[in-house]
RNA sequence: CGGGGCGUAGCGCAGCCUGGUAGCGCACAGCGUUUGGGACGCUGGGGUCGGAGGUUCAAAUCCUCUCGCCCCGACCA
């Protein structure tokens, strides 16, 4: 139901929760840390889901499922992963009214299950590469959470390759990568850095992580997706080894790779205005609202005709929603479908009708600049075009954000001020205790060292130490 | 686990300091008027004041204990 929303300018934190609320994408749910994903919000999700699964397929990634429970000799399998987890792990000790023999984890990645089976697949050099994706729930006991954002469980898809060579597996590796820029970019309007994480960032049992960092609307920096080398970690604890052309057994060299619903949280937390939800018309999953409009029974019957050949018109082509809820008022409904982020809302009253046009109103302008009129008989190819613009402009907006608030900081004063309100690129001797002096002084963390670099060596910007490449520092979520 | 804050109608809150009939707004139900930017009027329903104990003639209010939630740190997609 409608709520007010708190300015992001007063608590943006707040405004966060407000939206997610308001526009009926998620609840808290009764089990401390979990979340309700609400039917809105997983439509969203769907979206999302459909978007990757397009671009995974076409990679020649197949979807396959693996079971929710690990056994925990598993997880101990590989040292720095047991490490990395242990203490965020769900136990299950009691099946059938006795004690387990051996506890069960509740998965919180499946990188060890999948490597008993991967084990029993791969046999010969022709079993490679062998890629498998799957879209499963995990379970992460994490301190404190937030909606979309970390909840202690949460839905995901985690792509889990096998390869025959170091160099296929890096190539994959940052193939999805990039397939995760494609999908952030041009289908949630969300800009990117693509980059390598640095070694306490990385994930538990990888060789080198990769992430996409977003810039979400009060300059944090969010991961909106992860992709890991493997190296032959997992192929050595699991026994994961096939026969190559020479009759010699190897082990496989693998990756993962994973984009959860913290990307639908990403997509609030970049488009949202006080107003609401923005939802970029690829992900929408309304992108087209009509509204009609009447006083008297007439009218209404006079709109109504016109409101049936366009929701025929427009339906097979756009994903619409007719809103012809008889007890609101159109400005209640305007306010409401603003909320909810839909991009593209049409107006048709009795007005409209006689002059044989509609009111098309966008959501990623100011109201003021929002409003055109358009005939009705070029209706559906000014709707095409609108929608292409309203995404193209918001993911315009979000890049002008994110460049104007990402500065190089030549000296540590430089990136203490930057880093306090948006990004910090600056250059990075690669030691633990220059990047662990800068979070304890400032609070910000490398997000990641950008896979795009100018090529000229520096000095680290913390010890004044040779460094090679700079990187993103950021607070973040 | 440390540091703050809050528990009163479905939601958001006032009342507490200074004890004395349980309140407001939104939402909900009925009727009527409305409908091009969150409509209005009248009527109505809805409460273990988080829980337990204590002080008192009398506790939402004072005291003690307890439970829960939120925010800020530590953990993290």
């Amino acid at each position: 139901m409608v709520r007010k929303i708190t300015p992001a300018s007063v608590d943006f934190s707040k405004w966060y929760t407000d939206i997610v609320q308001a526009a009926e994408l998620a609840d808290y749910s009764p089990v401390k840390g979990c979340m309700v994903i609400r039917p809105y919000g997983y439509a969203l999700w769907e979206n999302v889901q459909q978007g990757l699964d397009r671009r995974f397929k076409a990679t020649g990634h197949q979807n396959a499922y693996f079971p929710l429970f690990i056994p925990e000799s598993f997880i101990k399998k590989e040292a720095e992963h047991v490490e990395g987890f242990s203490p965020e792990l769900a136990v299950v000790t009691y099946g059938g009214g006795k004690e387990l023999d051996e506890p069960l984890i509740v998965r919180p990645t499946s990188e060890t299950i999948i490597n008993a089976m991967f084990a029993k697949w791969v046999q010969s050099y022709r079993d490679l590469p062998l890629l498998i994706n799957q879209w499963c729930n995990v379970v992460r006991w994490e301190m404190r959470t937030r909606l979309f954002l970390r909840t202690t469980e949460f839905l995901w898809q985690e792509g889990h390759t096998a390869h025959a060579t170091a160099e296929e597996a890096v190539e994959e590796t940052l193939r999805m990568l990039e397939i995760y820029r494609d999908f952030a970019e041009n289908d949630a309007a969300i800009p990117v850095i693509p980059g390598r994480k640095s070694e306490s960032e990385k994930f538990a049992g990888a060789v080198d992580s990769y992430a996409i960092e977003a810039m979400m609307g009060n300059k944090w920096a969010l991961q909106a997706g992860t992709s890991h080398f493997l190296g032959q970690n997992f192929a050595k604890a699991f026994g994961t080894q096939y026969l190559n052309q020479d009759n010699e057994l190897e082990y496989v060299w693998q990756t993962s790779w994973g984009v959860s619903t913290r990307m639908v949280g990403a997509i609030v937390m970049v488009h949202g205005d006080d107003q609401g939800l923005r939802l970029p018309p690829n992900v929408a999953p309304t992108q087209v609202v009509v509204v009609p409009i009447w006083k008297s029974d007439a009218e209404r019957a006079e709109v109504m005709a016109a409101v049936e050949k366009v929701m025929a018109e427009l339906g097979g082509q756009f994903r619409c929603h007719l809103d012809d809820r008889p007890e609101l008022s159109p400005g209640f409904k305007f306010n409401e479908w603003e909320m909810r982020g839909i991009p593209l809302r049409i107006e048709l009253g009795p007005r409209d009708v006689e002059k044989g046009q509609a009111v098309l109103v966008r959501r990623d302008l100011p109201r003021k600049e929002a409003k055109s009129s358009v005939a009705l008989d070029e209706l559906s190819s000014e709707v095409s075009n609108l929608l292409e613009a309203i995404q193209a402009n918001l993911f315009a907006q979000a890049r002008c954000f994110l460049e104007d608030n990402t500065h190089q900081s030549a000296t540590y004063e430089e990136l203490c001020e930057v880093v306090a309100d948006g990004f910090a690129l600056a250059y990075w001797c690669g030691s633990a205790d220059c990047e662990a002096r800068i979070k304890e002084e400032t609070r910000a963390t490398i997000r990641c060292i950008p896979l795009k670099q100018d090529g000229k060596p520096g000095h680290c910007v913390c010890c004044d130490g040779e460094a090679r490449e700079k990187a993103v520092f950021a607070r973040a979520y």
